[in-house]
DNA sequence: CAACTTCAGAGAGCAGTGCTCTTGCTTTCT
DNA sequence: AGAAAGCAAGAGCACTGCTCTCTGAAGTTG
């Protein structure tokens, strides 16, 4: 069972999240296709299962960057945050299309129980925002009654007292992420710049601003 | 010929871009399946051709809204910019998964012919950059004299004059807007809050605001 | 100890895919 | 009229996910 993961996270990493095939890997482990079917149900059951191991890892790997940085220096912490999400997604492409690209072939929405695995980051990244103790401001545009409503209906799932203007801020930048991130990888368009490591910095350092955060200590 | 595209835009609209069956397509027009080899050299090939029709569609429908806004009203011109794009996205789910999701099963990188097609709404939000008439501030981060020199090799493709600091503003409010969009589209995550008409607005005028851009006309 | 149950895998087979090659028919041009 | 294109059919290869049945071995129980 262990051995069908980590041969698929191999395919995954070679040959892409298409290419993900089970007759691949019972021929890898010299099995018979049929005989993989008695430990994985079916191929997007074998999905499922990558996209969760993926959201672990990836979360690993962001929170362990984040924890090395002092918690006062929120700055640092949310640039250390950026820079290890986009590490990671360089480093892991395949698993990064397979999180954040687009669903994959025949497959549909990943069921519930990935949603924790998948909120790691992004609650990282959210109880910066409660540690920095921000409070609204007149930067923040206003916001009409419904939104704010929905806004509020996530709080009791997040850490810390988020008001909605802070988490707004804070979707926001994880939005932007990603699209930075995704644009790098996937990229179509000025691929020459956007991979240019400093682009990514430059445009943390940009973020970290609109979030209200103070500058990284140098 | 045009049949084929016509068909294979629908079966990627109803079935998703994995489905994309090139013996579907036969069926679907009368023929046998090696028929079709005879106008469409490949699978990939009429991927191509799909994309850079999808990149001509998005570009039309988002030049067609933005050009109904009065010129000066820059703010309103931006908002007009990304809620078309937006829009544009929901309508065409797969043709948006094809343009900035992940890389299509196998298929390996878009030629260069589709770059011209792709580039356009980036260049249409760059021409509102430029005549904005923005100039760098305090709020721009420092830059690298890399990164200025990677920003200013591009300068001569791109519409007025745009500084460096204006250009990466414009390539950080692009990249969000594709993050947004997204994420509310493949959105693993919170996709109650994100998939809120009112969020994206919210965060559009949060963009324009970090754009340099007046708030849009009431 | 013998009988029974559970488990791991093999093998065949179905329906589908992209793609190639050969054959034949029809239309068009010379 | 005869040659030269163009268009499509058909068979076939190697591959995919998945289901079904069957065979052994291993472990459990009376």
């Amino acid at each position: 069972m262990s051995d069908i993961l980590r041969i698929a996270h191999q395919q995954l990493r070679t040959e892409g999240s298409a290419a993900l095939s089970l007759r691949a890997i019972a021929r890898e482990l010299g099995l018979v296709s049929s005989a993989v079917y008695r430990y994985v149900p079916s191929r997007d059951e074998l999905l499922t299962l990558l996209i969760e191991e993926s959201y672990n890892a990836f979360g690993d790997a962001v929170e362990f960057a984040e924890a090395r940085i002092r918690r006062g220096d929120l700055g640092r912490r949310w640039l250390t945050i950026g820079r290890a999400v986009r590490r990671w997604a360089v480093a892991n492409p395949a698993e990064w299309a397979l999180l954040y690209g687009s669903p994959v072939p025949g497959y549909h929405a990943p069921p519930e129980r990935t949603t924790a695995a998948g909120s790691r980051v992004p609650l990282l990244l959210l109880g910066l925002l409660a540690d920095a103790g921000l409070e609204p401001s007149q930067d923040d545009p206003p916001m009409t009654a419904a939104l704010r409503r929905e806004l509020d209906r996530l709080r009791p799932s997040l850490p810390g007292e988020l008001k909605p203007e802070i988490l707004a801020r804070g979707l926001l930048a994880f939005s932007s992420l990603c699209g930075l991130v995704s644009l790098e990888l996937f990229g179509q368009f000025t691929n020459t710049v956007t991979q240019f490591p400093a682009h990514l910095d430059h445009q943390l350092i940009r973020l970290g601003k609109s979030l209200g955060l103070p500058a990284p200590s140098a």
